[in-house]
DNA sequence: AACGATCCCTGTTGGC
DNA sequence: TGCCAACAGGGATCGT
């Protein structure tokens, strides 16, 4: 599943073909993928013959800024993926976008379950589109222990269900909220409210230290495949996790059997010795 | 306000 | 073997 390791490493894709090109045509396909009370036909006029300026990442979301102030904002939700072709190439199943650039090349979106977007808004409009709701980015602008602990404070939610939500930290998805609490020695069910300083100072580390090295591995590539690196190769951060997708198997660390429970809707995997309950 | 449940969607998987 | 229910989950929304 797309996270933020996932979709750096697609901005950066993007950035690379797209900075300084001009967009000549543009084509939505699924009334889906247009968003925030912009039609396909919207999308598409908002997005022909502008010129892309920056391309950055807010959380999970992409934040493309155009010559005339519009902004692309796209995420790649639970199977999105960005392609860059040669036009004439077949395109897959589920193209639901293609935009083709002033040098030849075919930016293109690709999503089966449609649970992602590409759309375009106004600065104004941005606030509302789902950017706005975002907390401090996990990975470029992560808070300070004192900030998390202020941020969980009086939380009685389980931290796992609220490091998936992105407007206290952005950018943590299942499977990497997991690793860090793994990481962190944080039993998935602790109350945000009682964490120690220390405790959200090594899970800050552990954070940091999770995505980094997913994003140097080149993402986590599940077995459906729904994340692809640009090139169509399988990331390898797969072999980097210690606890997702390992249910009965041994924790590398400690040996004791791995275990997965449903927390909020979302399977939820740990050691329970290394993340034993805080009394 | 905070929290939990539900919904959206489709390819894949597991059980009978 | 074949079919179908269950499952996967990011984010919006709704009821409590």
């Amino acid at each position: 599943m797309p996270e933020l390791p996932e979709v750096e490493i697609t901005r950066r894709h993007l950035a690379q073909a797209l900075i300084g090109r001009r967009i000549e045509t543009v084509s939505v396909t699924h009334p889906r993928t247009a968003r925030f009370n912009a039609s396909p036909e919207e999308v598409e006029a908002r997005l022909e013959g502008r010129e892309v300026a920056a391309v950055a990442r807010q959380g999970k979301f992409i934040v493309i800024r155009l010559d005339d102030g519009h902004i692309m904002v796209a995420h790649l939700g639970m199977s999105g993926r960005f392609t860059v072709e040669e036009p004439g190439d077949d395109p897959e199943s589920h193209t639901h976008f293609k935009a083709t650039l002033d040098d030849g090349a075919q930016v293109r979106f690709i999503d089966p379950r449609t649970f992602g977007f590409v759309s375009a808004v106004d600065e104004d409009e941005l606030a509302d589109s789902g950017v706005g709701r975002l907390g401090p980015d996990a990975w470029l602008d992560p808070p300070s222990p004192e900030e998390l602990r202020e941020m969980l404070s009086g939380r009685t939610a389980p931290i796992k269900a609220l490091l998936l939500d992105q407007a206290i930290v952005a950018g943590l998805g299942n499977i990497y909220a997991d690793e860090a609490l793994h990481s962190a020695g944080v039993h998935p069910l602790s109350p945000g409210g009682v964490l120690t300083v220390e405790q959200a100072e090594t899970l800050l580390s552990s954070i940091s230290e999770v995505l980094a090295n997913a994003i140097e591995s080149g993402g986590t590539t599940l077995d459906d495949l729904a994340y692809l690196l640009p090139d169509g190769r399988a990331g390898e951060n797969l072999s980097n996790l210690g606890v997702y997708g390992r249910e009965g198997e041994p924790c590398e660390v400690c040996g004791t059997v791995i275990e997965k429970i449903v927390v909020r809707a979302r399977s939820t995997h740990f050691c329970p010795n290394c993340q034993a309950p805080s009394t």
